[in-house]
DNA sequence: CTAAAGCCTGCAACCGGTTGCATGTCAACG
DNA sequence: CGTTGACATGCAACCGGTTGCAGGCTTTAG
């Protein structure tokens, strides 16, 4: 365990320190079995001894593996996504991968200009909430090995957080409560999660019978939700349901700046439960999974890896409704 | 540009294609000053009409030069490193740079098997906080360029928050609000952070007469801050400063708990002002430079790639307290 | 008109590993 | 005792680019 030393050193030097061709060394270090256990041993102690460490690079290049996959997310700073590239990370280290991240900033333009930067170096890709077109994926997909989180294109294996279930559970909820006209604050148009709450929200308070409004915001930010409260409060609805956790934060905020009570005179429901019990009053929201979509997320792709079966994979995950301090009662 | 297509296309076919040598080929694309603009055309039509992206690995085992840096970080879902990462994440994009990112779970051995997991596919690193030994430090950057924060180690280049300009002004604040006896809040003992504010802490406090108690976490969370009000409250200390935001949460939420009134009975003011005003009441915190940070140390590892100039580069951002409303004057 | 100086382009070696195939050794078998 | 086969190792080609050097052609100067 030499160090300090500046030049590289390569399979050759082992080489000739051990005694051997600069196959049998290669071969020390990836088929061992190939070779006597006594020139395993030569070759292994001479590396050592020398501090050599193959070059990942070379290695890659003639084998095609480079060990390396990479985690496109939309915007690293939103709350949901670092608690997934955690696991997604834990999970690749089990393998000893290396991850690349990129940050898409909501832009499918940059999003696209990421895959095809990662591409070339790495054996397959995870796109988390993509806000790229089904076309653009399904071209990628046909270069390298993809797994969607969030994103529900048939063919290519996904793992999805069925925010539907717990989304219902909240609606149910509001009508238990005498709710009669809520508000759904919408997310980003080109976010599947969006569209699957948008339409739960829809469908069941049809179902009991409420009104819905729907209130369109750009960006899921604390901002976003500050601004949306003057059209919130125009529509006369008394609860409202957010895309996420940070829209209803700001929401929260916004109906404090006007003096406007929670959940006395308005109730709020977030989703995806990024800000624990950290809100005041604390949140009623729809419980996320991104930790398990993280994980199954990157299993799979490395499953996929090892296997070159291409089924139709479609992971499934639910969720509920986590009752706090946002939402109460409301009688005419 | 054809799609679809899965076998790979190299240089070879673009040569052939245009009618030229490999060696053309891959001069248009480096280094076209040295062909008839002729050539270049042709080339690159031929190219186009191919679909050919240049093989980074390939690239990178002549060259030496991947294109990829890597970032360490000691807890992804800790809220100072999103906007930090993002930061780095846009700095790389414009040099058209990938970045491997690393989670060291605030384990000294994790973080040194993911460097050298690193080190052979990346041009430089930066390690955030990072939570190794010094010599370990010194050992890594004599292998590859190497740029830290939030660490201080001399002759590795650096960009430091300096946390202390603001933990002084937060002792001075609340010496002037009448506090006599403070607590201190201490995260990790291998946090370069940790030991400033500590220090500036005392410091201040021993300027002002003030009396200060120092009470231990292991990592800075939400729990590890609950978990530390008993210990708090037996100091018989009027005021808390924690090490960052998160435990000042959980310090809020532990008050709250035992019904101590924030600010009314006890002052707290965190650091990092990662939650904005999103607790109740809204934190008095010490600001942050995280993205700042972020950016200036991916552009000093770039600039260092470029020239290798290794001068002592120590850059350093300056805090300040930013009063919210859990602070306030106490009277005996 | 010839020689020197440029400008383009191609050849071939190289980056550092991996791997199919050939070779050599030795034990078991008929 | 000659064959056969298993096993261990080496040779050399290959992965897909990059780059120093040499050679051919054109331009400029003498």
């Amino acid at each position: 365990m030499v160090s300090g030393q500046k030049q590289k050193l390569t399979i050759k030097q082992v080489a000739e320190a051990a005694g051997v061709a600069r196959s049998s060394v290669s071969r020390a270090f990836t088929r061992p079995e190939m070779l006597s256990p006594e020139t395993v041993r030569r070759v292994r102690d001479a590396a050592e001894k020398l501090g050599y460490v193959p070059n990942q690079t070379a290695r890659a290049l003639s084998t095609g593996r480079h060990g390396n996959v990479a985690l496109i997310v939309p915007d690293i700073a939103n709350p949901f996504f670092p608690p997934l590239i955690r696991a997604a990370q834990m999970e690749a280290d089990r393998s000893d991968f290396c991850v690349f991240l990129g940050n898409s900033d909501e832009d499918p333009k940059q999003e696209d200009k990421l895959v095809g930067r990662f591409t070339g170096q790495v054996e397959g890709l995870i796109l988390a909430s993509s806000r790229l077109s089904d076309e653009r994926i399904r071209a990628h997909a046909a270069q390298r090995p993809l797994v969607l989180i969030n994103r529900d294109v048939e063919g290519i294996p996904r793992v999805l957080i069925n925010s539907g279930s717990g989304v219902r559970e909240a609606v149910a909820h509001l009508a238990g409560l005498g709710h009669q006209h809520i508000v759904y604050v919408a997310g980003p148009v080109t976010s599947w999660s969006n569209k699957q709450r948008r339409l739960a929200v829809r469908k069941s308070a049809e179902r009991l019978g409420l009104k819905v409004d729907i209130v369109a915001t750009m960006v899921p930010s604390y901002d976003a939700g500050r601004e949306a409260v003057a059209a919130i409060i125009t529509t006369g609805a008394t609860a409202a349901i957010a895309f996420d956790d940070l829209t209803a934060q700001g929401i929260l905020a916004g109906l404090a700046d006007r003096k406007i009570r929670v959940p006395r005179q308005f109730s709020v429901v977030g989703c995806d439960d990024v800000l624990g019990a950290a809100t005041y009053p604390s949140l009623t929201t729809v419980s996320n999974r991104s930790l398990e979509a993280g994980k199954a997320a990157l299993s799979l792709l490395l499953e996929l890896l090892q296997s070159q079966s291409l089924r139709d994979i479609r992971y499934v995950l639910d969720t509920h409704l986590v009752v706090r301090n946002t939402t109460i009662g409301h009688k005419e």
